[in-house]
DNA sequence: ATGCGTGCAAACGATTTGCAGCCGG
DNA sequence: CCGGCTGCAAATCGTTTGCACGCAT
C-alpha cells in the first residue's frame, strides 16, 4: 500500500493495539496525549479513517450513534459485537446464522448485495454479580 | 398520559402518519415548513423525542449515525428493518430467528437484559432493474 | 391563572476541512 | 526535492438548551 509511515500513524496503531475494546477517536486521541505523544485530533481522526478504509481496524457505532475503533485481528473477516452496558466488555461475535438470516431475509424481499449493521447489547456474568454496586 | 395536545404536535403526528419511510428530524422539519406550517426545528426534535419515548414512533439511525423517525403502526412491536440503498424503500422486519439468535449468543457468553440494534441494507428488486441508471 | 410548550438563537459535541509548514521516501 | 501528512483552528452538521412569552388545561 502507499501509505506513508510517519510517527503519529505508528503511535494510533501501536496504542489500538495495546488497549482493549473499542474506543472512540477522542479517547484514543486524549490516551495519546496523557502517553505523552504530540498528535492533533484531527490527525487522529484522519488516520483512524484510513484504517478502517484499509481494513486494518474494526469500527462500529456506540450506542450514541459515535464511531468506535478496535484494532482488528480478525482484519478483514466479518463479525459483530456483544458489549456489556455497565463495563463495556466487548466481545466479537461469528455468526453464520445471522448471516444466512439477514441474506434469507434480504432475498425474500427481493434485494440483494445485503449489508447489515448489528450489535448487541446486554449485562455481563461479572456485572450482573455485582448488580447496582456500580452505577456510575 | 399528561401531553399537552398542540398545533405543532399534531401536525408533526399528523405528518408522520402522511409519509412513508423514515425521516430525520430535520426532513420533517422542512416538510412542516414546506407546507406552510409554523413550527421550530426545536419543537420537532422535542417532540420527535417525546413521541419516542412514548413510543409512538418507530426510531433507528441511518447509516450515518442520525435518528430518523417513522410512525410507528406496530407501536410497542420490536422489529427490525430492511431497507434500500438506492431508493430508501423500508421493509418491516419480524424476526423470531435473530431475536432467539441474540438471547442464544448472549446467554452463551454469560450476558443477560440482552437487546440489539440490527439493520439491513439491501437494493431492492426495483432499483435493481434500473441500476446504474440513478446515479445522483 | 398556572406551568408546560414554543421559538429563536446560541451552545454543544463529534467530525471535517483549509492552509501553511514539515518530513518520509 | 516533492507530495503526502500534520497541526491548528475555524467550519460543519445534527442536536440540545436557556429564556421569555403564549397557549392548553
Amino acid at each position: 500500500m502507499s501509505l506513508r509511515m510517519t510517527r503519529q500513524r505508528e503511535v494510533v496503531a501501536s496504542l489500538l493495539e495495546s488497549v482493549e475494546g473499542f474506543h472512540s477517536a477522542q479517547e484514543l486521541y486524549e490516551m495519546l496525549l496523557s502517553d505523552g505523544e504530540r498528535i492533533g485530533l484531527a490527525t487522529v481522526y484522519r488516520t483512524l479513517q484510513l484504517f478502517s478504509e484499509h481494513e486494518l481496524v474494526d469500527v462500529m457505532r456506540n450506542a450514541d450513534g459515535e464511531s468506535v475503533y478496535r484494532s482488528c485481528q480478525a482484519a478483514g473477516r466479518h463479525h459483530h459485537h456483544l458489549l456489556c452496558r455497565k463495563c463495556s466488555k466487548t466481545i466479537e461475535i461469528d455468526g453464520p446464522t445471522v448471516e444466512q438470516w439477514a441474506l434469507q431475509v434480504g432475498a425474500r424481499h427481493g434485494f440483494t448485495d445485503i449489508e447489515h449493521t448489528i450489535e448487541l447489547y446486554g449485562i455481563c456474568s461479572n456485572c450482573r454479580a455485582t448488580a447496582g454496586a456500580n452505577t456510575g
